[in-house]
RNA sequence: GGUCUUGUGGCCGAGUGGCUAGGCAGAGCUCUGCAAAAGCUUCCACACCAGUUCGAAUCUGGUCGAGACCUCCA
């Protein structure tokens, strides 16, 4: 048997996975900001890390998975400023704060759901969480890590460097940080360029502040992800997961904030998931190509053919590793479709077999199949690699269609064989994938609409009528149904 | 400039030093009234140069190219 192995980005090495106190697993994701709509490169890291989610719960380990929601502001303007995002966006749209926090939240809900993602087992917000931040403020002020200057409070990140070392994650080093930074506005206040905010003063016409022991203010842009993750979680534990561009500095500034406040850096294991592009440019809110969830599902975009089902999406995303860039274009997806197509039929086709003519030793194809079912697992071990695991689910597909087409036959595997199969199509493409199964067709009233279409059809061509016969296989092609005429003479149908 | 990643066949995309990844597309065949679907077979590869090695897509060095982060971002 083998054992999850996992790529830790603190370290750059690939690991055995061994949780603090097992059967239960802390995950801790860095969630969204929700003052905006959540984009499709959104849900490329929150898919991943839910087929992360997913396979942990696969192997049987009791996970709790924190995502938190960003809903205080943040400084947001290039030049320091110390704009408030909720509140700069909320005059724009004559909204209260809370009212854009409440409908970008319900927003993104809605999107994973349609992406059929396990939502987390607690997702707690910055705003509910004030007087923990404030505590850890208190403990770092306390420890000599962190100094008040006019009513904010700032990291002291040399003093913190003198002790732990600044950078590990993301292999930079204090001094040339500081040679390399920019001259920025508003930096006056701190002792180092480098220093970042834990608590902002706010100015009067703020909106969201809060009381604190330095005056009224909000907390600082990465002080929320220690404070929750420690929270509930603890001081150490098992996995921190975010996108690539939160590497530094937020991930940087959360460990130098938690070993700071408990000497212990939070997660083990860091694991962080690459950026998607389209049409081979980087998608972000600054540069306006970012194309939103629902329409891709729609279609209603210039740079997209049509619709695609989420997921068809999905599918294209665990082509690729996790940790790999992945760009995202109209071809890539159209491949998706039909490969996901591919899968999702045999594992239809796999569910209905019913035969009793097995072998009752095993075979040598009994034994292939065995080793690419238990493959699946081994390559999900190996630092979750999706994209070899679906290869194995090709090619059990195949033997799977040719069992179907009588290529080859049932007495050539057994019966464990077959069940095998059956499970491990089922366990990888619908538990951990989370890919969604085709609609179910042969019941229903449009099973039995259809089951009226096949019997003219099939009287037509019993009578050499093809004019008829065609024409109800060509106007149901047409409108999106394809008839697959078996070996066995039988018709059965598909959504295309 | 600093830190890091990367360069695989027509396209996408895995690859632990020796054993065909896989998908999509292409070609041929089987099945079919004709198709589709399905199956079988098949073509196409490891940026370049040097080195280590019995053997390198995989390790080392160099060259060239691409990208990310260093500033809000998943």
């Amino acid at each position: 048997m083998s054992e999850l192995h996992v790529y830790n980005t603190l370290n750059r090495k690939k690991e055995k996975f061994e949780p603090l106190h097992p059967p239960h697993v802390g995950l801790y994701v860095c969630g969204p900001t929700v003052y905006s709509d959540a984009h499709i490169g959104n849900v490329r890291t929150f898919t991943s890390f839910d087929m992360i989610y997913r396979y942990l719960s696969f192997l049987g380990y009791k996970v709790r998975y924190v995502r938190n929601i960003t809903d205080a502001g943040h400084l947001t303007n290039e030049r320091g400023e110390g704009v408030n995002r909720m509140e700069s966006q909320a005059k724009l749209e004559s909204l209260e704060p809370m009212e854009i926090v409440q409908k970008y939240t319900v927003g993104f809900h809605q999107v994973m759901e349609l992406f059929n993602a396990v939502p987390p087992t607690i997702e707690p917000t910055a705003t509910g969480h004030i007087l923990e931040q404030i505590q850890m403020i208190e403990e770092l002020i306390q420890k000599g890590f962190a100094y008040e200057v006019n009513g904010s409070v700032y990291f002291d990140v040399k003093a913190y460097n003198e002790k732990f070392p600044y950078g590990e994650l993301s292999g930079r080093n204090v001094d040339e940080l500081i040679a390399g930074y920019r001259d920025l506005d508003g930096q006056e206040e701190k002792r180092n360029s480098i220093d970042f905010a834990l608590w902002k003063a706010a100015s009067p016409e703020h909106i969201m502040q809060w009381k604190s022991p330095w005056g009224q203010g909000f907390p600082g842009w990465h002080l929320e992800c220690s404070v929750m993750s420690t929270k509930y979680l603890g001081e150490q534990f098992d996995i921190h997961g975010g996108g690539m561009d939160l590497k530094f500095p937020h991930h940087e500034c959360e460990i130098a904030q938690n070993k700071g406040a408990c000497n212990q850096g939070g997660a083990r294991y860091w694991l962080h998931t690459n950026m998607l592009n389209f049409n081979g440019q980087k998608m972000s809110k600054s540069f306006g190509n970012s194309i939103l969830p629902m329409e891709f599902i729609t279609g209603n975009h210039p740079l997209l053919d049509k619709g695609y089902a989420p997921s068809v999406v999905r599918f294209l995303f665990l082509q690729t590793h996790y940790s790999s860039e992945l760009d995202i274009n109209i071809k890539g997806l159209q491949d998706a479709e039909k490969g996901l197509k591919r899968l999702m039929d045999a594992l239809q086709v796999v569910q209905g077999f019913a035969s009793t003519d097995f072998n009752k030793e095993e075979t040598s194809l009994g034994k292939d199949i065995q080793v690419l079912c238990a493959g699946c697992k081994e390559n999900m071990d190996d630092d979750f690699n999706t994209a070899k695991t679906i290869a194995n689910l090709f090619e059990l597909s195949t033997i799977i269609n040719s069992l179907k087409g009588g290529q080859i036959k049932f007495h050539e595997v057994s019966k464990e064989a077959l069940q095998r199969m059956q499970e491990t199509m089922n366990d990888y493409l619908i538990k951990v994938f989370g890919l969604k199964p085709i609609e179910e067709t042969t019941s229903g009233k449009l099973g039995d609409i259809m089951q009226v279409l096949i019997d003219i059809r099939s009287e037509a061509k019993g009578k050499k009528d093809f004019a008829t016969s065609d024409a109800i296989r060509n106007k149901l092609q047409a409108a999106g149904i394809q008839l697959k005429d078996e070996k066995d003479g039988s018709v059965s149908f598909s959504f295309l």
